[in-house]
DNA sequence: GTGGTCTAGACCACT
DNA sequence: GTGGTCTAGACCACT
């Protein structure tokens, strides 16, 4: 998955899923700070969908300082990412806890908790499927 | 959280809580198989919302095989919920996966991981809240 | 299922089971012409439901010429069935054509059909669950 | 029956006459895959019904896996029926077993059974009336 | 009283 | 315009 990607079946906004694509590329280190992005309309004919949809999403990575647009010239990935790297790193620990949460609180055992986890982290098929 | 409760502020939908609502009390064996569960009506009155929304719910809820529904009689927990039970506990696991995923593809660690769902099983503070 | 028998789960109405359950029972001839049958208020007794229920099915099996009723003395099969067991028939005739029908409406072959036929002819193993 | 019709006079629900509508009309292909269906609004302003009434029957089918619903966009026939395929079949031949079952039961030979049979696949008479 | 269906009408987010 | 949610109110069969 590492170009960006619409599934127009989803119940989840076009917009956001490009929202979380980008971020996705980025904070994943695919795409590096100041390398540029795809134009909106660029982007937009590529996946055949409404440049105002495009620029919704940028609009909104701009807002999370993941991007930033510079008008006549492109969109570009921001060159200082801490912020963002420290919110997704907050969010992902937070649905990890949530999750584990859950899992207790429905009887899932410890062992078997981390026994999910280790799986998880032992799997070297990693970008295969 | 032992009672059937709604957020009315919340952008889940308000039959969509109840699904869960409901559902956690009888997975987690609050509510035990064959009990009656409150009419749709009576619980339309006592949470100040439309029995439509309520009739929405249950029969979601029905579908899931929760609970059942005879006109006339009234709503009662399922005698059998395994087949519940079963999609719930691979629902949690499934989750607790993709959030491990998730973490490792961001570049958390395993040993973070472990020790995140350390101290969600090691909190007692469970139901004070 | 040789005797009348009542799921309070199904959306069935329940005085629409019991006519059915008499109406089988009689046109199987498990239970033969002028027999009794139990009492209104014996088989309300029995299934646990209530005697109106009972009774709304009695009338309608009257009604369809399957058992009579006699005030104060009870209530017994029929010793004419010959209406019945005609309308019976075609219904079971009907019911049958109106499957092969749809089937063959969806794409499954005559083959097939006939196969699912000769599969139901064949066992062996009829009143043994 | 190659569109979609409702009885209001019938005792059957409208919102599962146009569940088994679309079913039929995709399942049996007339619909494809990807196709687009007539909007919520749409189909309840060409059949003078209630928009609630389309959309719960819109629900159900997205359940099924026939359909699928894009807020904005509208609404598609699945591009992976073979679930639905699947599950029809199955009901298909569940049904002809039940009648063929009870039509043995109630003392109807297997001869007259294949008869049956038989006569429907031989009427050459599909689709005129 | 109880679940089930339906209408009329409103509001929301997204395209 | 399109799907999704919700309310208010009505009517039905069954208990």
């Amino acid at each position: 998955m590492d170009s960006i990607y619409v599934d127009l079946k989803s119940r989840k906004p076009i917009y956001e899923q490009i929202v979380e694509n980008v971020s996705s590329l980025v904070l994943r280190g695919v795409l590096k700070p100041n390398e540029s992005i795809p134009s909106v309309r660029q982007l937009a004919s590529d996946l055949g969908i409404n440049p105002n949809t495009i620029h919704k999403a940028y609009a909104e990575l701009e807002r999370r300082g993941i991007i930033f647009s510079s008008p006549g010239r492109g969109s570009f990935v921001s060159d200082d990412l801490s912020h963002a790297a420290d919110r997704k790193r907050t969010e992902l620990l937070s649905a990890l806890r949530t999750a584990a949460h859950e899992a207790r609180t429905y009887g899932i055992g410890e062992d078997e908790a981390h026994a999910v986890i280790s799986g998880e982290y032992s799997n070297d098929e990693e970008g295969k499927s």
